[in-house]
DNA sequence: CAAAAAACAGAATATTATTCTTAAAATACC
DNA sequence: GGTATTTTAAGAATAATATTCTGTTTTTTG
């Protein structure tokens, strides 16, 4: 069942594809691309910015360079019960904790972690997830290597 | 080991940090933030494009707003050698994947796609998924909720 | 230490962003 | 269907920023 009523038509979907290529491109460039005055592109992203369809924008930054070189998946079991979200918002707020997903099955959440290495993953287990009381299990996943990592969500 | 030669200073990573957090700040004000002129911050962020430490800039797209409310994560075990990463590179070209992780374990990938529904998530394991021959087995993992999914890499 | 390279600052120039106005298109209402 | 209203687009004018260039300063190299 829809949540948000649909109404976004197919130049707006275009603009959308356009700046998740590239968040930096010119409005004057995107005017071109989509055949229109950078007046009326500019009030289109405007109003996708302001009603949320845009969500803000972002650099990609290889993690190498900034010495995150270890991605890792973390699968939590809590003592939560469904309605509360308490823990969920904990993990959520240490910095090198990416993603929290409520997730269907035995264990509750997935997290998507950066770090430096294995003494950071454990400092990280040992300092931050472990001050969370209702922390019942851990189950690390480490990525060896990295084929595609984009944020890239396909757009029919 | 560090594959990469670690010679940012603090500046540049401020001005990652700062980009990470808005990709569409202005010079003008990335440069006021980082109390410089703007040709100086130009200059870096032109070169951290060059070298590769910033990959690109992406809008941020609310999922919702575009059909792509469910998001999976599937793991894949595959015939695949160690050395062959044949089916890692299908996989990677597949629109709804967004990411492919070769990972340590039982299983060899790990996948994480968005799709509108149940309906898609099928058509993508039976008309996709299933034309690589490698593709042994499939264990899907259905996200309820997301309560933070970033791009953002925390910087120290 | 001297020379070379890298980084910075500031001015000038080019380009783009933004605002405003008007016109056109789409939608709503009767 | 016709009319009124709303939304969207286009284009001109203005403001702001991006970019280039030059000279200076700082850092690195031998």
């Amino acid at each position: 069942m829809r949540v948000k009523e649909i109404n976004l038509d197919e130049t707006d979907l275009a603009i959308l594809r356009l700046l998740q290529e590239d968040a930096r491109i010119t409005n004057v460039a995107l005017a071109g691309q989509l055949k229109m005055a950078p007046s009326a592109t500019l009030e289109r992203v405007r109003k996708l910015e302001e009603k949320g369809m845009i969500k803000g924008y972002s650099a990609i930054v290889d993690p190498l360079w900034i010495d995150k070189d270890l991605l890792v998946f973390i699968f939590i079991k809590t003592k939560d019960s469904f309605a509360d979200d308490k823990s969920a918002r904990l993990l959520a707020a240490i910095p090198q904790v990416m993603e929290v997903h409520h997730i269907a099955g035995d264990d509750c959440y997935l997290i998507k972690a950066r770090v430096s290495g294995p003494t950071e993953l454990m400092e990280l287990k040992r300092s931050r997830f472990s001050k969370i009381s209702n922390i019942i299990s851990m189950r690390t996943t480490i990525v060896l290597e990295t084929v595609k990592e984009s944020s890239h969500i396909s757009i029919d």
